[in-house]
DNA sequence: GGATTGACAACAG
DNA sequence: TCTGTTGCCAATC
């Protein structure tokens, strides 16, 4: 797919994390090419909420850790599914940030 | 077709 | 250190 779409990569990179792991927005965003276009990356991840296949878009936290979109989910879904997943989520935030972190420029470019 | 909004992030004061 | 403003790209009104 030569025609690769920020939108769309968005879409693939969120597909690659692993269980058990998050990453943010802006780390997407900089995978990509662009650090500042996080908010196209966020805007692409409203819409996975209704996309098929359904995409973990509860892996995918801000800069701070803090579960932002967590209110499109349709209430605690986001931190249930993260807490499923084994991350400990509290107060919104994901616990162990640093250590759960899973950065695509890094994991994908080993 | 133009203006506004949006699950963010970085810089300036 | 914190608050305020700007930038980015796509979608929606």
């Amino acid at each position: 797919m030569a025609d690769y779409n920020f939108y769309d990569n968005v879409y693939d990179v969120v597909r690659l994390i692993p269980k058990g792991r998050v990453t943010s927005y802006g780390a997407i965003a900089a995978y990509l090419g662009s650090k500042q276009s996080s908010r196209v990356v966020g805007y692409a991840m409203m819409a996975a909420g209704t996309a098929n296949p359904p995409i973990p878009a509860h892996r995918v936290v801000n800069r701070q850790g803090l579960l932002t979109g967590k209110f499109h989910f349709g209430g605690d879904t986001m931190e249930q599914l993260l807490a499923s997943e084994g991350v400990e989520v509290i107060d919104d935030k994901v616990q162990h940030f640093k250590v759960l972190y899973w950065d695509p420029a890094i994991e994908l470019t080993l």
